[in-house]
Formats: C-alpha cells, structure tokens, sequence
RNA sequence: GGGGGAAUUCCCGAGUGGCCAAAGGGGACAGACUGUAAAUCUGCUGGCGACGCCUUCGGUGGUUCGAAUCCACCUUCCCCCA
C-alpha cells in the first residue's frame, strides 16, 4: 500500500491511493456495498460506470451471512461479488452502536444477538481481524465503539481507553494474518480510529496514541452520530493537526455532500455515507442546484431530467416525470435509478473537488457549489 | 311476481341511540434518513374566523333531549325462490 499526497489547497489535499488492487484518486468517495451489494439493485459492472473508485463491505454483516469460510473459499471479497478494484471493510465497531440493543461489551469484545436468527456472536479484535483477512479487502477497519452522542465524559474516556488496547490488538493480529501462507490479500493494511465523541481532550489525546503505532492509514470515527455539523467540524479542526500528513486520512460514514466539503477543507482524504444510496431509493435525489424528492406531485408532468448538469445514465435518458412514477408505483427500477444517479452524483462531486484543489480553486468551487446547491 | 340482504368520509371496510368528524386497511399528500436490522420509519387525509363551531354516513320525512345507528316511504345494487 502507498499513499502520497500530490498537492494541497489550504488544509484540502489531493491524493493517490494504492492498493494490492489498483489506485484510488484522492479525496475519494467510497460507495457503500454493506453485504457485498449496493442497495438498490447497482451490480459492479455499474459501479464502473458511475465512476465508484472503492466500494465499502461490512465485517459484521459479511460475517452472518455467508460467512468468512464461504468467501475465503471462493478466493475473497472481490473475486466473490466481481469486483476488482479496491474494497474497504468495516469492522463492525458501528454495529456496537447501531445494534445498540442487542449489545453487550466488555474488555474482550462484544457480544451481539444475530439479527438473522437471535444467535449469539461474539466478535472482538481478533475475531474481526480474522473476518476481515478472510475476506481479503484491501484496507482492513480497527475494531472500535462508535458511541452515541451525547454520552457521559466517563464512559466516552473509558471507551477511548479500551478501544486503544483492542486497536493494538487488531495491529497484532492482522501481522500475523498476513503472514500466514494462505492469507487472500497479504497486502492488506489496518486503518486506526479515533474516537472521544465532541470531546477535544479526549479526540487529541486519543489520536497522538493512536498514532504512535504507526499505523498506514487513520480515521475519524463516531462522528455523525447525534452532534450537530458544527461539532463535528470542530472536531475535526483539533484531530486533523494531530493525524500524520502523509497518511490516508479518513471521515467514516460522512455525509451530506456539505459535511464532505467541509471534511476535505479540513484535510481528509476518504468518505463513506449510506445516504446517497439510501435517499435514492427513497426518491431524495442529489443534484447540482439541491435536494429534489422525485415523489413530489409538483413533478408528475415534468418531463426534464433530474439534473440538467448532470451526465448520468439516468439523468441522460429519463424524465422526472418517468422516476416520479416508478417510485409511485413501487418499481425496483426507482430504487436502481435513484441510488444510481445519487452515487453518480457522489463520485462526481469528489471527481471536482479533486479537480479544484489541483488547480488551487477549491475555496473558490466550494463558495459556487453552495451558491447553487443551497439556492431556494 | 315473492322473499331476504346491502348502501359509511377518495377506495375497501368497522360502527346498530349519546364516549362519532366516525376504528382499521389502502391510496393520495408531505417529511425523515450520515462507518445500512432501513424496498424502512413518521406525519397527514370534511370545512372553518379551529381548546369551539359548521356540514357529512344513498334520498325524503318522522320518532327522540340527542340518529350513521330506530320507524316509514323512495332510489340503486346483491342473493334466493318462482
């Protein structure tokens, strides 16, 4: 793995990632695939087409179903779902937090009630190590606690504390996944993550640790998570000076495309978000001048695309009058066309914010895109 | 020709004297969604000068302090017998 930071605009950095399975241009925008798919229908083939440079798998979910055995057999995660150009796992810290009710953690890890069968599964440093190896990804993600927000200071430094002892766990234990003779992707890397919630202390002082286990990448995490935009900015504008400059610099599962503007502006490098491709199957589509919801009545008998600057496949063929009614009518092709144009829309908003801090312009691109983008 | 049953707010469908502007679905309309238990969830759906008033339960006329609910007739639809 290599990264290296081409040029910068102000904090904002221009990027090149590269994996065991080709490069990723910088600021990156992943496409979320939790269980090896893109919701709503988009096949890998599509994902070439709509510009995606790294899609994103999740550790837990992958793990239930079919089960690290079953993709490691098949030769790992890109040969099984066709994909072969980088792949980024979670490790399933965030469904510490999202599954939040079936939980239960302690120092070893977390024990988690199957929500395919009410099974019990304990999943702890190792064992995600050992998921994420099995399936072969390129980056693998530290097993970590998302924690709500708002939450006590105490719990929040207790948490930092231990997911600093499973990160060093995790970095043990993937050494020696790696070196391991049947390991899929040798050349796989772990990503650290930093948490502390809104607490600057505890988020600065994380990440000096962190950060001291020279890790190839890091990532802010736990953030978006009930804190207001603001917070998270401010988060990031006291973690950011303490992450390494010539190391990938990831915001997870951030944002709107203003939260990405704003976390490139702030230096990170690499984004993953559900909402592109879940508000496109849910008819909230992202385009150049705003937030269009293609359900709307307003658009039952208008025949322009979604987006007029927009050269998408969907935006090049179909009216929203058309959409309106495939949603309407319950259609899969909605939710396919929808999470389509909205990842479309996702990667060429990375693909320009590149382009503006190439050519020392990104205030200047970020100043216009909210001019049109928050118009109304 | 005789007998029986039914007509409810956009649709289906509860409701058989006051707690009914009327359950519950559906549809329509609107909103939410940030490392995906999310093809999900929420709100709203007679009118108004709205903690109150007005108009609604096929039509007309009654009974009653009070009727979607009871009575009479009428209209339409369904079923059975001839």
């Amino acid at each position: 793995m290599a990264f290296k930071v081409l040029c910068t605009d102000g904090n904002a950095r221009r990027g090149e990632f590269t994996s065991p399975h080709g490069t990723a241009q910088t600021p990156v925008f992943m496409n979320v695939g939790t269980q090896a798919a893109i919701k709503g229908g988009l096949s890998a083939g599509d994902l070439d087409q709509i510009g995606c440079q790294i899609e994103l798998s999740n550790t837990y979910h992958l793990s239930l179903r079919p089960g690290p055995h079953v993709v490691k057999s098949l030769g790992g995660l890109h040969k099984f779902m066709g994909w072969d150009k980088p792949i980024l796992t979670d490790s399933g810290g965030f469904q510490v937090y999202s599954l939040a009710e079936t939980k239960n953690i302690k120092e070893e890890g977390v024990t988690f009630k199957s929500y395919i069968d009410g099974r019990k599964i304990f999943m702890g440093p190792e064992e995600s190590m050992a998921i994420q190896s099995a399936l072969g990804s390129d980056v693998a993600m530290a097993f970590d606690e998302c924690v709500e927000i708002p939450s006590p200071y105490e719990y929040f430094k207790n948490s930092c504390d231990r997911t600093y002892r499973w990160l060093e766990r995790c970095k043990k234990e993937l050494a020696r996944l790696n070196s391991m003779d049947d390991a899929v992707n040798p050349g796989q890397v772990l990503f650290g993550i930093n948490q502390g919630g809104v607490f600057k202390d505890l988020r600065v002082d994380h990440m000096k640790r962190i950060r001291d286990l020279d890790l190839p990448g890091y990532a802010v995490g736990g953030l978006a998570v009930g804190e207001t935009a603001e917070e998270m900015y401010e988060v990031l504008e006291a973690v950011t000076p303490e992450m390494p400059q010539d190391k990938p610099r990831y915001l997870m599962g951030v944002g709107t495309p203003e939260n990405i503007i704003e976390g490139v502006r702030r230096g990170i490098d690499f984004f993953d978000c559900v909402m592109p491709s879940r508000n496109g199957r849910h008819g909230k589509l992202f385009t150049w001048s705003g937030v269009v919801n293609i359900k709307n009545e307003k658009y039952k008998y208008d025949d322009s695309p979604i987006d007029p600057d927009c050269d998408c496949p969907v935006c090049r063929r179909y009216s929203k009058a058309y959409l309106r009614h495939l949603f309407a009518a319950g259609e899969m092709l909605a939710m396919r066309h929808g999470a389509m144009h909205n990842l479309y829309f996702y990667n060429k908003l990375m693909e320009k914010i590149r382009a503006a801090i190439e050519e020392g312009r990104f205030e200047e691109f970020r100043a216009e895109f909210y001019a049109k983008y928050l118009q109304k």
